[in-house]
DNA sequence: GACAACGTGCTAAAAACTTAGCATTTTTTT
DNA sequence: AAAAAAATGCTAAGTTTTTAGCACGTTGTC
């Protein structure tokens, strides 16, 4: 193993999906991750996993009032090139190429004229960078 | 929580680890599997693991002379999509536009004019179609 | 046909993850 | 100003995951 996402690679099962709840949210509270969560534990489960998270240095959080509000040490952004670098790998070969039609594919209907216009001119400027 | 995406959802970490290599390769024996494992256990860990994988329904196996050559059960394509579909909720709102602005952004250097010219004709293609 | 090499199955212990419960603190309500 | 409500911290127990070790089977080699 050549290397580690450093992220998502190491997470347990519910380290995980409570990171995949505050990513989709962006932040949230304890009672947010909560009802995010499948086959919900207890209310201070979720507590306790956030402080550990927090620990490990993936979390971090503020003070709202009387609440915590957690925010990942890693930007979405980050989060997300990770993410996407580990798929590539694992079942797109490493082809960039695979992988958006992929995507066009599962969202065909969902992809509005303007979405596509946008894509097409995505890519039309990749195409005049690599001259 | 509303859909599972009923595969690595589930899985603890080694099992995940496990079935990203095996999707990785296609398939694998114990060993493959051991060379592919980040902070990689002992040889007859990994292959309680994979038994175990075999019994809960992730993996089949078929011999090759003495050896066990193990495959998922789910199709790498459907892997592929349910994996994606996960990404997209998790880390770009849905939104599939996003999550193709971003892999041409990681991938800008290694796509090829070929690659980006078939891509250019993908969208069109889809353009088309929505018609 | 004995021996080594390679591979598997199984079991039980170790480690890690996950959870609940209680004590404490701060805010809000009456 | 007392009581209730909303949050958190911590600890210890319960459960699951993860691992190593040993027993057994098969194949090839001398």
């Amino acid at each position: 193993m050549t290397k580690q996402s450093k992220s998502h690679e190491h997470l347990s099962r519910r380290e995980r999906q409570i990171m995949d709840v505050i990513y989709k949210l962006g932040q949230a509270t304890a009672a947010e991750v909560l009802g995010g969560l499948p086959s919900p534990p207890g209310y201070s489960a979720v507590r306790a996993m956030l402080r550990l998270l927090e620990e490990k240095g993936y979390l971090r959080h503020a003070q709202d009032g009387l609440r915590y509000v957690y925010s990942p040490t890693l930007s979405r952004e980050r989060a997300r090139q990770s993410a996407l670098t580990q798929m590539l790998q694992t079942f797109f070969d490493d082809s960039a190429e695979e992988a958006v039609a992929a995507l066009l594919n599962i969202s065909r209907s969902k992809l509005s004229d303007e979405e596509l216009e946008r894509l097409a001119k995505l890519i039309d400027d990749a195409r005049k960078e690599g001259r």
